[in-house]
DNA sequence: TATGAATGAGCTTTCATTCAT
DNA sequence: CATGAATGAAAGCTCATTCAT
């Protein structure tokens, strides 16, 4: 029986569902923090688009900043619950890394916000993970699985030895993400546009070149 | 924009005090901007770290964004000569990209404001330097740099061939700057120190390796 | 208003939650204005503290300004309550406006909240009692109780005549009551420290002093 | 010659007098404390009362907290000054107490907002006069006087030996003050206009009644 | 009786910028 | 060349109160 209890209100009343205003609220916050930074995000427009009343924005994360908080932790555990799909512990060590550059590049392509969640985080000096327990454990796995990665390589013949996976990541991640995330500045130095499709498949070309270049033996 | 209406003389002068001014208001503003980001800079604190009146600011440079393109101009102006200064074109190859490495590295460690300024106008999608023409200019002569020395040593039979010098160039800018100005969120979700002096030149070895295992043929 | 509905029993019964719930929020109010004022207090603190719903004291006092005036009721018929165990009529009048004084001061002392409600009430220029007909009928005793001490005096010889007992009870209390409201100012402007034991010995003295040195014919 | 070189403005602009403007929003916050308190004072009110943009309210004064201890220290600078000019100390002891005692309550009823802001400070536990080194200051000397006058008197056979100056000051003021302050609740709880011209009279001459028959040797 | 979810209005404060001299 | 005075717009946040169950 559909409801005629009511003098039809103008506008839907909500439903009364916790869960799902939050949630609504992170991924609006998620938006804005990334268009314009912690800074720059304004919480009048992340309500707006989170189509809720600012008020309630307070009742469920207590300040703007920890409500970036919560926004950069879920940030982490998308990005490393999506690495754990690729099941890199069950493949053969050089297509494994292959397959993380690739996918490191592609998630940073799908998922801009994730670059400029981070470097506000980094422009506030990491004051906001440093209050995080879970970010350090959501991270030490993939640590974990890269270590173990080079370590069959390096038995196998084919690695090289004595790598440390943290140097090793850092610098798949730093030469997909500077590309990335300061597009704008070297497009406007080097006079070339970046962001074309080919020009995104020559960069991974390379990345992958230099990565396994430098790994294998030859 | 403010004057530059030097006559260019052999020794410098004891700059007039308008142009004393502009250059005490110019480091003030990177400081602030280095530390908060565009949006986060005050023009007060800018005023207050340049023993200046606010009004001056606004006399000399026009707003607060044009007051950040020139700090950003300069910044490009300083790494470039800085870079200049290294007489790359005059060594052999292999050591020029060494030292390059080197220099990159050095670079963003002594000058962490250079990082913290790419980034804030990169989250505003380099609206400031597209507004830029000396920019380009400034940058160009890298790259053709960057392009003889690649090709220098193709001939002399010790590189790889088809070597975009721009994709090499963000390399090593991007390994060393993601290490840089990520270290805050990277410290945190790695739970190790990445500012020691001993990390530090451990992280400059891990990229000249890369970078030379990479270019270097067998 | 709550409702009053109890039968009441000869001795007190285990209070049903529904009015033990409202004794604590009214404590828990009292509290909390006594803290802040009533424009200080905050209605989610009064339901912190009283460890109950917010919903809950709407539910039983209707507003903020409705709760403030059932803690004010309640305070004036504490105080008076208390006053009547004095059983001042019974005594020889020196000695009773002595016990009075004695009295009046102990008790700011131990109830610094009422001074704060009383503080609250005036600045809101009493609009709460000015609703409440309870008040005047729970104070008009003890002013008939000290007229008739005033003329027992009297008539004994050991008292002036001619005192309006009104003017002395606003005496009595205006002497303790200013010492210890305003003890941060005094504090602070003469820099002594009036909260001391020996300081409230002192002052103790000095009240009964006055009081009793003006009322005694020599 | 008459300004007619402007295409006259709607509104006159507010000739930049930073002295004026400062006393301006003093008075004026004066008001808005005096009625509200510190929490029920409203900064928007203060602007419109004192016609000048809110802003500049935070210009002069830095808080909502700075502006009230300015006006709380001009309070006490203000009724010390008044004290001052009934030079007490060159009158007979027992007039100037007597004076002293009228001064007081013909002040706190000129001037009922000082009362106000006393209580207000005081529900706040003094904190704002804790940080002004200039309240102390300004009222020692009164206490001084005072014990000056009760020592002349005495010496002269016609006061009591052994009074605190303080004690004694805190009593005349307290009875003014509780009676003006609290002048609603008892109002409502005695059913009686405390606040007529009559009633104003017949307190004061009980007070100073009070305050010589102590003081005073038969 | 009791409660978690939700809100409109309004608060103090901040900011880049301009005015008047 | 330089400055103190002044401002409109908007920001983050708070509050008493109500809704829906």
């Amino acid at each position: 029986m559909p409801s005629h209890k009511k003098a039809a209100p103008v506008t839907e009343p909500r439903p009364r569902d916790a869960d799902r205003s939050q949630q609504t609220i992170l991924l609006a916050a998620r938006e804005e923090f990334a268009e314009h930074g912690l800074g720059g995000a304004r919480v009048d427009r992340i309500a707006e688009r989170a189509d809720v009343n600012k008020r309630l924005i307070y009742y469920y994360f207590k300040s703007k900043d920890e409500l970036f908080l919560a926004v950069l932790e879920k940030a982490y555990a998308d990005i490393r619950e999506a690495e754990n799909q690729l099941h890199l512990a069950e493949m053969p060590p050089s297509l494994a890394i292959r397959r993380l550059t690739e996918f490191t590049w592609d998630y940073y392509i799908a998922h801009p916000e994730f670059l400029t969640l981070l470097n506000s985080e980094n422009l506030h000096q990491g004051r906001h993970l440093a209050m995080s327990s879970r970010v350090r454990d959501t991270n030490s796995p993939l640590i974990q699985t890269l270590a173990d990665l080079l370590e069959r390589g390096r038995k196998d013949g084919i690695f090289r030895g004595g790598i440390d996976p943290i140097q090793l990541y850092v610098s798949i991640a730093g030469m997909a993400y500077f590309y990335l995330s300061n597009n704008h500045t070297l497009s406007a130095i080097f006079g070339r546009d970046l962001m074309t499709p080919k020009a995104h498949q020559e960069r991974l070309s390379h990345m992958t070149e230099v990565i396994l270049g430098y790994l294998l033996r030859d």
